[in-house]
DNA sequence: TGTACATCAGTGAACGCGCGTTCACTGATGTAC
DNA sequence: TGTACATCAGTGAACGCGCGTTCACTGATGTAC
């Protein structure tokens, strides 16, 4: 898990990179063993030297791209005026990622995802501390200075976020909705869902 | 998958009950033809007899709650008076089918509904048209008389459902947010992100 | 600077297990006449 | 009403495959003196 020689640290790297072209083409099914020492190069003996079993892979993986949308997120919220303004960095960040990486947001979205969040909710919460907190303490900042409807974090998150995952599934599995449109559009409508 | 025989009807409703309660018990990777057989009593021929293989099987269990859950949403809305008191009523009975349901809402939130939604979301659209038409009527409807925002109807179902099924799925996993209390002041939030 | 040694990193053949699926067969059901 | 027969439903032992994981071993690295 954290390697103690720099070798150690090349080999991690290309495993990760390897799971996640894996992962692309064929899905978490298609994440097996014998794909990743093929994809990697790196011998089944030494994955397990350092991610413990085949989950240890899919888990660094997923806490990885979460922690970089995370930080985007925080990134956004951090240079926003408004709480208004806020609201519309964080959702556009969020889609720009989408658009950006939208494997990666495959990844987020998807089972691997759910697992985490109900098997390894404290785990998630733990390791993503670091970002999670900035967000919490925006919310609650906000919230109490009267910018935000009180609400209680669970709820506004859900506002802010549910609208967006929605969209973002819907583009990624359908295809029917346009992310540039959504990112013009939803803010706005987000905002009116939490304002005072 | 469609009996010819009395029998083969009680079989089919044997096998998608046991898997029903073996995947309440132990998730989707715990649904294996031996848990199946186990369960339901059902001998492995018999059940690939009827479900033709075992992803068979996960799909009409899927399609079948999926059914009911849109059932509930169709039947909230043409109930409905005005656009707000659809949006109330469709944000009540989908959170109280999370209460009641808690398994099958997380049957429907994870893992498989993903894979549907992305690989057989053709398959999905087909078999539940009876219940997806008379809602996109019902928007295309209201969007025409002035009552909601003309957002097109993918952005207008992700920012109604969209934090509907955040709190759901934080609900089901983490917990930390309380359905009554969400359908309490979900229905107004959504209500002013969407009117016109 | 050189040597000894403990630890870390990496290999790859081998293993056993449990999985999904098949198939030859028996039994039940419904239909035609 | 009875019989013949085609089709549907169901059984369960058997199969092979591919999976995750292990382990005895070799090689590389860094550290202590």
């Amino acid at each position: 898990m954290s390697p103690k020689q720099q070798r150690g640290e090349a080999t991690v790297e290309q495993v990760l990179a390897a799971a996640f072209r894996v992962y692309a083409d064929a899905g978490e099914q298609g994440l097996t063993v014998s794909a990743l020492t093929t994809a990697s190069g790196v011998s089944p003996g030494s994955i397990y030297h350092h991610f413990g079993n085949l989950d240890g892979v899919l888990t660094a993986l997923t806490l990885r791209w979460l922690n970089r949308l995370l930080g985007g997120l925080v990134a956004a919220l951090s240079g926003a005026g408004t709480a208004r303004d806020g609201v519309r960095a964080v959702v556009t960040a969020y889609l720009d990622f989408v658009r950006d990486h939208p494997d990666a947001a495959r990844l987020l979205h998807s089972a691997t995802a759910d697992r985490f969040g109900m098997a390894h909710a404290r785990q998630v919460r733990d390791s993503q501390e670091a970002r999670l907190s900035p967000m919490a303490a925006w919310i609650t900042d906000r919230v109490a200075a009267g910018e935000l409807a009180p609400l209680g974090t669970p709820l506004l998150e859900s506002l802010v976020l549910g609208p967006v995952v929605a969209v973002a599934r819907r583009a990624l599995a359908v295809g029917d909705v346009d992310l540039a449109e959504a990112t013009r559009t939803l803010p706005d409508r987000i905002w009116r869902a939490i304002s005072p």
